[in-house]
DNA sequence: TGAATGATGCGCT
DNA sequence: GCGCATCATTCAT
């Protein structure tokens, strides 16, 4: 389901006016067996979301001043979402500069703090109907050639799994990989 | 180019 | 009271 979600368009229409951007880069994270995966120790008032229907966006505040948007995955009561790393802005960019002052181009989307303050969106935004009509994801056929994996970011458990997705032809990924590709880019 | 660190406030034990 | 799915800055190399 990541995997599938790169290349992908968000569209938010909001407030100020309506964004939207290409997805390049997301972690998955499954509440079964998953120590980094929040719901890991069952359901608390901030991860309730994941343990709602799929097609929610789960919005939760982090480090006492950043936003991090995921997108609900499996049936109720199997908590699992993908978390939104990074994204193209496509549209809005005006917005987008106006939240946040000083940047520019990729480095308007380019980590999961920064996407959302870029976006605006805050735990208002959290629980909406992904296949809805504010906050959505669209498939513009857009072909992404070359997907790399690499162990999720920030985490302290878990990181043998390869579980993040990232489109490595932009710009706009948050952190390269560490040794591995190095050799391979160019 | 990478490691260390402070900012900052809420969720959870 | 501690830790956190981050980021920008500072310092070392």
């Amino acid at each position: 389901m990541a995997e599938e979600i790169i290349g992908k368009f968000l569209v938010y229409r909001s407030p100020r006016g309506r964004l939207a951007a290409r997805i390049v880069e997301v972690e998955a994270y499954i509440g079964q067996d998953d120590p980094a995966c929040h719901a890991s120790r069952g359901m608390t008032p901030r991860n309730r979301p994941m343990f709602g229907p799929p097609g929610h966006s789960y919005i939760y505040f982090v480090y006492g001043m950043y936003h991090c948007l995921n997108f609900v995955t499996e049936p109720e009561n199997q908590p699992a979402a993908v978390l939104l790393r990074a994204a193209e802005p496509v549209s809005g960019m005006e917005i987008m500069r106006e939240l946040s002052p000083g940047k520019d181009g990729y480095h308007l989307l380019n980590g999961p703090g920064k996407f959302c303050r870029s976006f605006g969106l805050t735990t208002d935004q959290n629980e909406l109907d992904l296949t809805g009509n504010v906050l959505y994801i669209e498939d513009r056929n857009y072909t992404v050639s070359n997907i790399n994996r690499s162990p999720r970011i920030g985490i302290k458990e878990g990181t043998e799994r390869l579980w993040r997705f990232y489109d490595a032809g932009s710009p706009a990924v948050s952190r390269m990989p560490k040794a591995a590709v190095r050799k391979g880019k160019g």
